[in-house]
DNA sequence: TGGGCATGCGCAA
DNA sequence: TGCGCCTGCCCAT
């Protein structure tokens, strides 16, 4: 179930239960060749931006890892328990075996491969050095649908369709509503509600929140909660508290 | 048993 | 803008 939270849950528990350690790392289906090329390496770090996972290897290799909307990592203690034929990456460690399945991305890329992806993306909330500037610049260049921008990756990292339902709704704003007609004031607060539900879903390991998203009616006033197709993904809104 | 769907994204047209 | 792809699960048949 991978939004920024998701990704950022991972990156620490795989620190916790990995770094400074050296690992098998092995391709079972065969999809990922390049596990032999890490296979024994020492594991020196991990880092999430929006919904990339980096692995750090010793010698600048990075296993980057993109869980799209199927991926799945899954913890085993030793001795893990057979592959399955679609597990693309497993990795064991001291302690416990990690599988990866079904990611849209599992490759090995070097320092300059990792930059360009963090290049593309724009500021995620959940990295202590994020810039909201960034976001906000990039909402004034565009006149898109709010609730589009907010998936763009390259305007925020890490935001998915639940998040993008829960904090509109939240704050009564349209998700039609042109981007670069916020206010500075509504973006601050969408940020920061943003953050605040990355982070508590980071905390508890799944989005808690469900006030639009599949809802029927809408919790604050009983209207029926709209649900249309918006640029490619089903968008969530109460007409009535979130006019456009 | 099989179709549809899912918190995503890149690419062809 | 629409489609394909990665996989598992749920529900209808």
């Amino acid at each position: 179930m991978p939004e920024g939270h998701t990704i950022r849950h991972c990156a620490q528990e795989h620190a916790r239960l990995l770094v400074g350690q050296h690992l098998g790392v092995t391709s079972p289906q065969g999809r990922f060749p390049d596990a032999a090329l890490v296979d024994g390496g020492l594991l020196v770090g991990t880092d999430a931006w929006g919904k990339h996972l980096f692995h750090e290897y010793e010698g600048e290799r990075f296993v980057h890892v993109h869980l799209g909307i199927y991926g799945t990592f899954t913890t085993h203690p030793l001795p893990p328990p057979q592959p399955r034929p679609t597990t693309r990456m497993r990795i064991v460690g001291d302690e416990v075996a990690i599988d990866l399945v079904g990611p849209n991305t599992c490759e090995l890329v070097d320092t300059a491969g990792r930059d360009a992806v963090f290049a593309r993306l724009g500021p995620d909330p959940l990295r202590t050095d994020a810039d909201p500037d960034r976001a906000w610049r990039a909402l004034q260049r565009r006149r898109i649908p709010i609730g589009q921008a907010l998936l763009d990756q390259t305007v925020i990292a890490g935001v998915g369709n639940v998040y993008r339902a829960e904090a509109l709704w939240t704050h009564r704003i349209s998700p039609l509503r042109p981007s670069n007609e916020l206010t500075r004031e509504e973006f601050d607060t969408l940020w920061m509600e943003l953050t605040e539900l990355l982070h508590k879903g980071v905390r508890e390991q799944r989005i808690s929140t469900r006030n639009v998203y599949k809802a029927d009616d809408c919790p604050e006033c009983d209207t029926p909660i709209r649900r249309w197709d918006l640029a490619g993904r089903w968008a969530y809104a109460c007409p009535s508290c979130q006019p456009r």
